[in-house]
RNA sequence: GGGGAUGUAGCUCAGGGGUAGAGCAAUUGCCUUUUAAGCAAUGGGUCGGAGGUUCGAUUCCUCCCAUCCUCACCA
């Protein structure tokens, strides 16, 4: 794969085979490792006499990691290794590890892997470090790594000197990228570290986890299109979810009552920073409940995440301080229209709002305009969606915008039937899309249950390709038998991982906390 | 998909119609508490790919590829 036209890389070969010549297997089974990096610092004590300083270095440990910076002096060589906590400087000289180690050492180079056995001292400048009895190559490296430079100044800064920066570089090989770029790493604990706490959140409401189809034989929960793969033994097509949302319900309708799933849905879409192909959702089903107690429960999971994550709920994204403590302002709608605009959208015609629309110079499909609660969706999104910096719930969306969220709790049935035919009604869902940073982090609804109306808004969505859009959305005839055979009140909620982890860790791209993100192949 | 920018050594980058540049890394030598180690010497390039203009192209032109930004698309 790699050039053997490489300097580097022939160099390298060339040190290997001399390695082999000294009798060394550069690529051993094992190395019995009782210390990391981090251990070593934190517990490191300065011995203030003599006979602690004897203590210490009886007091043999052994440590393993991939050397990211070697200083040679001669017949005494410092190099810095990194383990999975952290750095350490090592100190070898030849007079204790060895004649052939030190030959071997001499044929190293950043990017190899070593063990060390030895006790932990000080050096004259203050550095703590391994001072090594015993050295082992665990793997040669072959393939050269950017060489990062560290300046610590005066004041303490850290100043980093020919970053690995190049992105493509980055996203492609991101296995140097977290070798060698410290920040990478911090980014994907971060994550790490959210993923458990929403997953300790969700536990500790006696939510179980669960898991349903990746591969499915009808899409849906989610207007997108979606990615075609194929079966080949049955011979049929399938495709990769968008959504788990139908198999969640049916979990909710055969008795679990508290379900979650982390998973990943596929969108066959546009790619930007804040959209890859593969995301990560949780969403999360509690039966006996409505979106209220959804909101309740999603503040505390953004806030125990922040904490558990940063220990903070106050986080900088891009320059901009928000504050993720709870509670958050819960707002209609339409009362963030009416504030932003002075438009009382409920009792107006129409037409009027597409006058508005019109003077404002917001382009707006004809397919829409027949719809007043789709243009009324809109024109929140066009008009306010970019001032939604701290959280906010936004709720109470028109029933155009989705067909599996309730009607609100004050429109009877009949009210409900009158107002569908009359096309200045717009019938509103108990529904809420949770915004920081102008982005939707979420969705959720108090679900809807009625599978006469369910049945009834599945195929109006059928039929019109859901606001005019080219693909049709198939019927999941399934999905209505178990909404008939009797969903209890249900409330349930998506939550973006991707885009939280972005503003946890001020990451600019989503690529930036994905750790393969999509990217093209490159030709021959 | 439209528009803009970028692509030069392993990495970070300069350059520019006539033999291709720097720093770091590499190689050789000296150096047993160094740390962006140091000193001296040396090697390293299909200048993203394919065409074109030209006596001559890495540089100018066209097309292609990839990446980033932006718009469109996207609950």
């Amino acid at each position: 794969m790699q050039s053997e036209q490489n300097e580097l890389i022939k160099r390298r070969l060339e040190e290997l085979e001399e390695i082999k010549k000294l009798g060394v297997n550069p690529y051993p089974h094992n190395f019995k490792v009782t210390a990391s990096s981090k251990e070593i610092i934190s517990s490191f004590q300065d011995p203030e006499n003599d006979e602690e300083r004897e203590n210490q270095k009886n007091n043999l440990i052994r440590i393993a990691g991939r050397i990211i910076a070697i200083r040679r002096m001669g017949k005494a060589t410092f190099c810095h290794i990194k383990d999975c906590e952290g750095r350490i400087q090592i100190y070898l000289r030849k007079d204790d590890i060895g004649e052939l180690s030190y030959k071997i050492l001499k044929l190293l180079d950043i990017g190899d892997i070593i063990g060390a056995e030895g006790f932990v001292f000080r050096t004259k400048t203050g550095e703590i470090s391994v001072h090594a009895t015993e050295m082992k190559l665990l793997t040669k490296s072959i393939y050269p790594l950017p060489v990062v430079k560290e300046e610590i100044t005066e004041s303490g800064e850290k100043i980093v000197h020919d970053a690995f920066a190049d992105v493509e570089l980055r996203y492609r090989q991101r296995y140097i990228d977290l070798i060698v770029n410290e920040n990478v790493r911090n980014t994907f604990r971060i994550r790490m570290e959210v993923i458990r706490s929403i997953k300790n959140t969700l536990e500790r409401h006696k939510f179980i986890e669960v898991e349903t189809p990746t591969l499915q034989t009808i899409y849906g929960g989610a207007n997108a299109r979606p990615f075609v793969t194929k079966h080949n033994a049955l011979g049929i097509e399938l495709f990769l979810r968008i959504s788990n949302e139908l198999f969640l319900k049916r979990l909710i309708v055969g008795g679990f009552d508290r379900v979650y799933e982390f998973v990943k849905d596929f969108r066959n879409e546009g790619i930007d920073r804040t959209h890859n192909p593969e995301f990560t959702q949780v969403e999360w089903y509690q039966a006996y409940a409505d979106y209220n107690d959804s909101m309740d429960l999603f503040e505390e999971i953004i806030e125990n995440a922040a904490m558990d994550s940063l220990g903070t709920t106050v986080i900088n994204y891009q320059g901009t301080e928000i504050n993720l403590k709870r509670p958050w302002k819960r707002l209609k709608m339409t009362e963030v229209i009416k504030s932003k605009t002075g438009l009382d959208v409920v009792n107006m015609p129409l037409s009027e709002i597409l006058d508005y629309m019109k003077k404002k110079n917001i382009d707006i499909d004809a397919r829409l305009t027949k719809s007043k609660g789709l243009v009324i969706a809109l024109l929140f999104e066009e008009v306010c969606e970019g001032d939604l910096i701290q959280p906010v719930f936004i709720t109470d969306h028109p029933i155009e915008t989705t067909p599996l969220c309730k009607p609100l709790r004050d429109y009877s049935l009949e009210q409900i039937e009158n107002m569908k035919t009359d096309p200045e009604h717009v019938i509103f869902v108990e529904r809420f899309e949770p915004y920081i940073n102008k982005w939707e982090l979420g969705n959720s609804y108090t679900e809807l249950n009625d599978p006469l109306l369910q049945k009834c808004l599945l195929e109006e969505q059928e039929e019109r390709g859901r606001g005019g859009e080219e693909e049709i959305h198939p019927m999941d005839e399934d999905f209505l038998r178990a909404i008939e055979v009797g969903m209890p009140p249900t409330t349930g909620v998506g939550l973006g991982v991707d885009r939280l982890v972005m503003l946890l860790t001020n990451s600019y791209s989503i690529r930036d906390v994905i750790f393969f993100p999509l990217m093209k192949p490159l030709d021959k």
